[in-house]
DNA sequence: AATATAAGTAACTAAAAGGTTACACAAATA
DNA sequence: TATTTGTGTAACCTTTTAGTTACTTATATT
């Protein structure tokens, strides 16, 4: 599984991840929204599927269509490392609390 | 200001950071703590710095010494990202709600 | 005053990231 | 069936990233 946080670094990647949030997109469209070739378009989204931020599937009436659909619980990841530093920042704020207690003894 | 999203890519910005959430730290503990030299851990804490997500304050009794603090407001960008792509996706659901009622008419 | 310590900078290297053009191929369409 | 369309892959190039060693500087310490 690819680093999620190296898949969001990419500014085209967010914006990716926010067309598709919006709407589930194929690769085409998204090719035609960034100035940019399908090549370099096509490995984004490759690293935004390997990283579990989003999903591939075949259009149901042009099969050869492959719609990105976004799967925000990757993001559980991010949330979790960004929840663990205000963790370990409340329990220091707790320390002196209970410091700034003592001295006033 | 760098991109803060490039700074959290880095595994060892991410650890060096949660080292600095739970206690101000100075340089040579964080060179003590990785198996990296010091110009590397430099660096890093140097982009930590650009981007907001620390801020270095001189030693209280030895000058020399160079202390990163965690500032946590830096993380706002990436929650306001994260916000923003759920909010997206809440619209979409809300317009496919819209949708099934109408069907039911 | 001499030495040890905390830290930064310069110059370099290797690998990863992000892009390109050219080509291939299967499915849809005329 | 011939052609167009949607997409993927290969090979390549350039820039950025992440690390190194060697050196410098300033402040503490003995």
């Amino acid at each position: 599984m690819a680093d999620i946080f190296k898949a969001l670094a990419d500014p085209t990647r967010r914006e990716i991840l926010l067309m598709v949030a919006e709407k589930p997109t194929n690769i085409n469209t998204l090719v035609d929204h960034f100035e940019m070739s399908r090549p370099a378009i096509s490995k984004h989204v490759k690293l935004l599927e390997a990283s579990a931020l989003l999903n591939i599937q075949t259009g149901a009436t042009d099969t050869r269509q492959r719609i990105c659909h976004i799967q925000l619980e990757a993001l559980k990841e991010v949330e979790d490392y960004m929840e663990q530093l205000e963790r370990f920042w409340k329990k220091r704020m707790d320390r002196l609390g209970e410091f700034l207690d003592n001295q006033s003894d």
